[in-house]
DNA sequence: CGTTTATATCTACATATTTAAATATATAGA
DNA sequence: TCTATATATTTAAATATGTAGATATAAACG
């Protein structure tokens, strides 16, 4: 029932930090691993960690294990449906 | 600088909370004022008023005063931005 | 197997957020 | 002006979140 909701609430929530939306600016140019990403966003390798956590856990980012390496893409059909909630808020008549 | 991205962060934000969303979900019928509110969310004076100040800061509720009421509505025109912000992400390559 | 490299987990701490109780402000009406 | 009503602010407490350091896992390779 709340469960609804508290899903919707952890795509929001995913999206509210600063460095996970820098995250998400990196990924719009494609597939990216864990360590590419720590070059380009200034903070520690668990810092990353947790923050990739949190913006799989939303569904937002998918990862791609391969060998060592992770690799982290968005998905574009949950960014389509957020949208479209969005989309729904801004027809209110 | 980060000013854009922690403006952009505190829309997110206000998304962030069941009881926001509550409120942003009986603001999508039209402008209600804290009264209304407060009788369908079951929530405290002071929280709510909180809650709505969030909102408000963030720009995706407007308040508008008369007399001893302030009624609430939907910012659509920032409801849309969101939306496209979000549909930009979903045509990543 | 031991070592290196990439990523995750655990722990602790600082800061932010949510909430409620008490109080303040502001407007309308008697 | 006094009172009732609608909303806001202040304060404090509980909980959540962001971060870093230490450690763990897991894969690749000598």
């Amino acid at each position: 029932m709340t469960d609804l909701l508290d899903t919707q609430s952890r795509v929001w929530k995913a999206l509210a930090d600063t460095n996970r939306l820098r995250i998400i600016t990196l990924l719009q140019g494609g597939e990216l691993c864990a360590c590419k990403l720590l070059e380009t966003v200034h903070i520690g390798q668990p810092t990353l960690s947790h923050h990739m956590k949190i913006l799989c856990d939303s569904g937002l980012v998918i990862p791609r294990k391969e060998g060592k390496w992770v690799h982290y893409s968005l998905n574009t059909v949950l960014f389509k449906q957020a949208a479209q909630y969005l989309l729904a808020c801004a027809e209110q008549k």
